[in-house]
DNA sequence: TCTGGGGTCCTAGGACCC
DNA sequence: TCTGGGGTCCTAGGACCC
C-alpha cells in the first residue's frame, strides 16, 4: 500500500539562550552577547551567542578567555534555565496549539507532523504563521523546515537562519544534498566523515550512490541508515511521547583544577549523587544501574558501571556506589573530570513492575527472604529475580505475598 | 588556560540460559 | 562426545547531537 505522503515540519530556536535573554532584556538586542557556563569559571566555554556575536567571529563551543580575546565588548551572561525552560513550554504550546502531534527533540527544537491539519492556506503559509506568532508573542526567532519526512525537515530547517522558512521535496535531494560534503548530514561527525573518506566517500551524494552493502560493512547500522538518508529515505514517526521517555539522569563536572587529593574528589561526589537524586526525585524516577565517568588530563575518559538489585534513586545509596566504584578503577591519576549517571530508569509509581519490586524491597530485609533469594540466584542464575518479577507482573496485584510462590511455580513447571 | 554538560544510540565480548 | 544456535543481560567504550 502506498501511503499518502506526509508533511513534516521541524522548528529550530535561532541561538536560543542568547535571543530568550534580548527578549528579556531588549537592551541587549543588536548586542554581541553570549551565554557562557560560569563566565568567571575557569574552562569556561559559550553555550550560544547571539548572531551580532557570530558576525565577530564569535562562536558556540569557544572558550571563553578566547572569545574575550577576540571580542573584547562581548556581553556575557550566565544561563538561566529556569527562563529558557519557560520560553521552551511557552513555545511548545504554540506549537501544540496547531496539532497534539508535537515531538520535543531539546529544549529548543521540535518535529510536528501537519498532514492533517486543516490548513487554510499552503504549508508555507502555515509555517509562516506560526513562525510569526512566536516572534509576536515571545519575541523569538526559529527557522522551520518542510519535508515529507523528519530527515529532510531537519535538514531544511538548518539552510536559512535566522526566520526562514525552507522546503526540501524530495526530488530535489539530488540537487541540493549530494553536492553537499558528508559532514554536512546530520548524524556524520568527524570521526565517520574520515572514515567514509577513506573509501572515497567525500559528498553525501557519494553516500547514496554507494553500496549499502558495503557500508553495512564498514558502519554497521548507521552505515544502513545514512544511505536510506542521503537518499532522502527516513520512516521515523514523530512520537509526541518519547519526551516522557527518559533512558538516564547524570551530572557532570569538569574541576576547577586537574585533582588528585581523594576528599576533593569524594566531596564532588558528594555533590553530584546529591543532584542525580534530587533531579529523579523531581521526576520520580528511580534506576537500576549507575555508571561513573573519570576525564583524566589528557582528555581520556573511563567509564565504570555496576547494575544493582534495588531500585537507585536514594543519595547516599548513589554516593556510595560512585566511591565505590571510583575507588576499584582510579590508579591514582589526576582528574579533570567526574561524572554520576543513573541508567536504566523507570517511573517510580506506574507500572506492576516496579510495585512488586517495592514489595519484594519491603521484604528484602528479613532473613528468611534473603536466604531465598541467595537460593534462588544460586539455583537459577543471577537474572532469576527479574523474571521472578515477570511472573509477577502477569499476576494480579493482590496477591503481593505470593511473589517467591509464583516465582517458584514459573520455574518447577518448566 | 584549548576543549561544558546534558543526553541517546550502537557495538562487541563474555556470562548464562534454553 | 563434541555438536549447536538463539536470546538476554551486563559492562566498557565511542560517536554524535544540542
Amino acid at each position: 500500500m502506498q501511503s499518502k505522503a506526509r508533511i513534516i515540519f521541524h522548528l529550530d530556536m535561532n541561538s536560543f539562550y542568547a535571543s530568550v535573554e534580548q527578549a528579556h532584556d531588549p537592551s541587549l538586542k543588536g548586542k554581541a552577547i553570549a551565554v557562557a557556563g560560569n563566565p568567571k569559571e575557569r574552562r569556561g566555554i559559550l553555550v550560544t551567542c547571539s548572531y551580532e556575536a557570530r558576525a565577530k567571529g564569535i562562536y558556540t563551543t569557544m572558550s571563553v578567555w578566547e572569545a574575550k580575546r577576540k571580542c573584547p565588548e562581548l556581553i556575557l551572561l550566565p544561563p538561566n534555565f529556569e527562563r529558557y525552560r519557560a520560553a521552551s513550554k511557552a513555545m511548545f504550546d504554540i506549537l501544540r496549539s496547531y496539532t497534539p502531534l508535537v515531538e520535543p527533540v531539546s529544549i529548543d527544537e521540535g518535529y510536528m507532523d501537519v498532514s492533517d491539519v486543516e490548513m487554510e492556506q499552503d504549508p508555507i503559509a502555515f509555517a509562516e504563521t506560526i513562525q510569526n506568532r512566536i516572534i509576536r508573542e515571545l519575541d523569538l526567532p526559529s527557522s522551520i523546515g518542510i519535508a515529507p519526512n523528519k530527515f529532510l525537515a531537519k535538514t531544511a530547517s538548518n539552510m536559512k537562519k535566522p526566520m526562514g522558512i525552507t522546503v526540501l521535496r524530495k526530488r530535489e535531494v539530488e540537487e541540493k544534498l549530494w553536492p553537499l560534503p558528508v559532514i554536512e548530514m546530520h548524524g556524520v561527525g568527524g570521526s565517520t566523515a574520515k572514515k567514509l573518506a577513506e573509501f572515497d566517500i567525500h559528498t553525501i551524494g557519494d553516500l547514496a550512490n554507494a553500496t549499502p552493502g558495503i557500508l553495512r560493512e564498514k558502519l554497521g547500522k548507521i552505515g544502513i541508515r545514512l544511505s536510506e538518508r542521503a537518499n532522502g529515505i527516513d520512516n521515523r514517526v514523530v512520537d509526541p511521547e518519547s519526551v516522557f521517555d527518559t533512558k538516564s539522569v547524570g551530572n557532570s563536572t569538569t574541576l576547577p583544577y586537574d585533582e588528585t587529593n581523594i576528599e576533593e574528589i569524594e566531596k564532588v561526589f558528594r555533590r553530584l549523587s546529591k543532584k542525580v537524586a534530587s533531579r529523579l526525585d523531581a521526576k520520580n524516577l528511580a534506576g537500576r544501574s549507575i555508571t561513573i565517568h573519570i576525564r583524566d588530563v589528557n582528555w581520556k575518559n573511563k567509564t565504570r558501571s555496576k547494575t544493582v538489585s534495588n531500585r537507585l534513586y536514594n543519595e547516599n545509596e548513589i554516593f556510595q556506589l560512585a566511591v565505590e566504584l571510583f575507588h576499584a578503577s582510579w590508579n591514582g591519576d589526576p582528574i579533570r573530570l567526574l561524572g554520576v549517571t543513573v541508567n536504566n530508569v523507570y517511573d517510580k509509581g506506574e507500572s506492576v513492575e516496579q510495585l512488586s519490586i517495592f514489595n519484594f524491597e519491603e521484604h528484602a530485609k528479613e532473613e528468611p527472604i534473603l536466604k531465598l533469594v541467595e537460593q534462588l540466584q544460586t539455583k537459577f542464575g543471577k537474572d532469576s529475580i527479574k523474571r521472578g518479577i515477570k511472573v509477577k507482573k502477569k499476576a494480579s496485584l493482590e496477591s503481593k505475598t505470593s511473589f517467591s510462590k509464583d516465582f517458584l511455580d514459573d520455574h518447577e513447571s518448566r
